[in-house]
DNA sequence: ATCGTTGGCTAGGTGTATTAGCTTTTTGGC
DNA sequence: GCCAAAAAGCTAATACACCTAGCCAACGAT
């Protein structure tokens, strides 16, 4: 019986790498194990199970994706910083579809997401400043936008929604300047 | 053996009513049974499976949102149709989030999914049209820059994304107005 | 070398989806 | 009204998937 050096954290990987590619609701652990070559059972050693591993894809997806947005705001300031955050954003969903769909699903008390997800707000917050935009209520609504208008965008387009006859890049770019001209003009 | 008297309207609309109480990804054969007093088994001469049901839903609630979004655009222009939509929109997803949440999942080729998808683009057209956006190509990005907003706002809001200690009532009014604003400059 | 811990395994139980085939009810033509 | 055909329910059986329990081999520290 030779071992598989499975962990914790390399059961994760290749369970958010599995899920890139059958897509949400697609994961099993069966599958999960088949890829390890293992059977099912041994996988109870390292995850608390499906649901626990759902979470521990979640926590994955928000950290990566804030240290994804975190890299590209560096530096920037305004609508620069508005277009490469929302590029950055867009590109994270649309790489990683799969564990971008369970981003929004932590484990009930889940501490070091709601860290993870501080952590874009804390970014898109950054964005904003860059706007003039500082009264503490305002910013939160201001956060909500523009991760509204963000997460709102990359779910349709990966779930298929946008099926007219325009290119996505087209459009996202045009959303990309209406969030800009919306923040200009947030104090309005 | 006296007779449930299903049909397909009648078990779609009770697995409705269910998604809705327990939430997407939690919708049942067994759990919709139940609710009948039948045997699971039986729904199969009604609907074709869970995939087809959940096709089903995803067919109603397109068609409900759109004549829901009809309704609240009728004899509204402007920052008034922008308000009056955006407001339907979240009320219709907040009162029905299972149903919601297969929206955007057809059965692959459901015409009439297709069909009922152009409805709710149309309405969102037709806001549009009040703040002058007509030419064809910029009237898909409006569109689409719209409808992400609304479905990442709703869908923020439906899993619980909005923890910062801010009513969302507020933060919505104050996204509506930010997508006014957009709308209002959108050919600059 | 050994002993405790760790990480695999098999076996078994539960719940869900699905198919096959049977029976009863309803219905529609005569 | 009767009787055949269709429709709508059922039970039984299969296939997976998750999960728990408990066994045994491999590893690592002493």
């Amino acid at each position: 019986m030779p071992r598989a050096g499975l962990s914790p954290e390399v059961v994760v990987a290749e369970a958010a790498r599995l899920v890139d590619e059958v897509g949400p609701g697609r994961l099993t652990l069966a599958a999960v194990a088949q890829r390890f070559g293992v059977a099912l059972p041994s996988l109870y050693k390292h995850v608390g199970g499906l649901e626990d591993l759902h979470g521990r894809l979640a926590l994955v997806a928000a950290r990566d994706l804030g240290t994804a947005l975190r890299r590209a705001a560096t530096g920037k300031a305004g609508a620069d910083a508005t277009t490469a955050v929302a590029a950055a954003y867009r590109s994270y969903a649309l790489e990683h579809p799969g564990r971008y769909g369970y981003m929004l699903r932590p484990r009930a008390g889940d501490e070091e997401h709601t860290r993870a997800s501080g952590e874009i707000l804390e970014v898109l917050g950054g964005v904003l400043a860059g706007y003039g935009i500082e009264d503490p209520g305002t910013v939160v609504d201001a956060i909500r936008f523009l991760r509204s208008a963000l997460h709102g965008f990359v779910a349709l387009e990966i779930s298929g929604g946008f099926a007219m006859d325009r290119p996505v890049d087209t459009s996202f770019e045009a959303a990309v300047r209406a969030l800009d001209r919306a923040l200009r003009s947030w104090s309005a």
